[in-house]
DNA sequence: AATCAATAAGGAAATTTTTCTTTAATAAAA
DNA sequence: TTTTATTAAAGAAAAATTTCCTTATTGATT
């Protein structure tokens, strides 16, 4: 694994998983005018452990105040900061079917950093449209137009089939990091980030404790 | 902590979490024609340790050949099975906004086990517009419609601001389980199972890497 | 026929993550 | 002013998960 020094502390996965629980929470509460926070509330709205709230938050720069909790504030601006959601990434997006098209028009997107500055399909009859003011080209115009914008991120959402041709083209382009929406494991280089999303094992999740809950019975 | 017997461990959820990738690269190869495929194939598609892959099959009735490998057949059949995604199971989804209609557009959701007989909004402009052959009605029909069709599993892809609601709508109506895609976390009694689908978490863990590389350097 | 190499499977060890415990600080209450 | 209760924070312990190690099996090779 990579090396990282005492001050860079590698951030573990679950943790940065709840994190942006713990920013819409604040967000929310800041809504409202609450000034301050405890580990305890955050914990409570969670399902969690209080500690965990403490251990994860300690990551950050945010400190808490004894007998009061944390400044809501200071849970937004830094969180939005820590996760990277206040600075604006470019990202392409390939497969403009239902997935892709829901994802380009959310504009929570937008809101966590990530703009969609383009994007790709093979089915002519989508090729040309705009969906929520962004583009459709062809796949074969990717490779212009990456040099034009500067785009670090590549969302695949073509069906699983295609995913792994998908990926090639976008480690050719340049791109840094694949968001991959089909449940096939692609292969890139080790310098590439791949994330992959997969719905369908929260679907099997869900199932597990339904039939769990039937064996118990 | 529910208390199994030995018989039916739980899984672990990563182990879970993985299972529908094998399944899906067993699928793969069982369209090519191959016969057995090794842990040490499924760990390399995975990028993951091959006593992984054998650990998380062994939570199944799946055994291996020495020196042959796994029956792709067998992990299909097993895996589907296994998974829950060879019985059809019934859902509402409330929020037909981009998102909900992505879903509802998702023939895969179908593939793996899962049928969204009805969706629900409340705003006039979708209600009584068909989407995939999906009716959109308004959410004070939810309670008609559960009655008459033996839905388990309520879906929450509305504003974060409103998911708590939604789910105690749903709870009242005696859903199961609720898939919830907010970023907002909602509280229900014990006995209801709540998986939540945050897509920004995972915008958050490819951002957090890519600024890891930046500390590196 | 004998040897070699690849594999599954089970158990042990290591690592990671979560939960528990203790301590110190401080706002609120008495 | 003193006491009490709540909280953050740090460290220890426990639990969960992954990786490593060993063994046995068996198809392929010599």
């Amino acid at each position: 694994m990579v090396q990282y020094s005492k001050k860079f502390q590698a951030v573990p996965e679950p943790t940065i998983r709840r994190m942006p629980s713990y920013l819409a929470f604040a967000e929310g509460l800041l809504r409202k005018g609450q000034q301050f926070v405890s580990s305890t509330q955050i914990a409570n709205y969670m399902n969690i452990d209080p500690t965990q709230v403490t251990k994860d938050l300690s990551y950050t720069t945010i400190v808490g105040k004894t007998r009061v909790g944390y400044e809501v504030k200071a849970i937004v601006d830094v969180l939005s900061e820590f996760l990277g959601f206040s600075v604006m990434d470019n990202a392409f997006l390939v497969g403009a079917g239902s997935l892709g098209s829901a994802l380009l028009h959310d504009s929570g997107l937008n809101h966590f950093g990530l703009k969609i500055e383009a994007a790709f399909d093979i089915n002519p009859a989508t090729i040309g449209r705009k969906i929520n003011d962004v583009e459709v080209f062809h796949i074969d115009q990717f490779r212009d137009l990456a040099q034009e914008l500067n785009v670090i991120m590549g969302i695949i959402t073509v069906p699983a089939e295609n995913a792994q041709t998908v990926a090639d083209l976008m480690v050719a382009w340049g791109i840094k990091a694949i968001w991959n929406f089909t449940p096939a494991r692609i292969k890139v280089p080790d310098d590439i980030i791949v994330q992959n999303t997969t719905l369908y094992s929260n679907l099997a999740i869900i199932f597990n404790k339904l039939h769990q809950e039937k064996r118990e019975e």
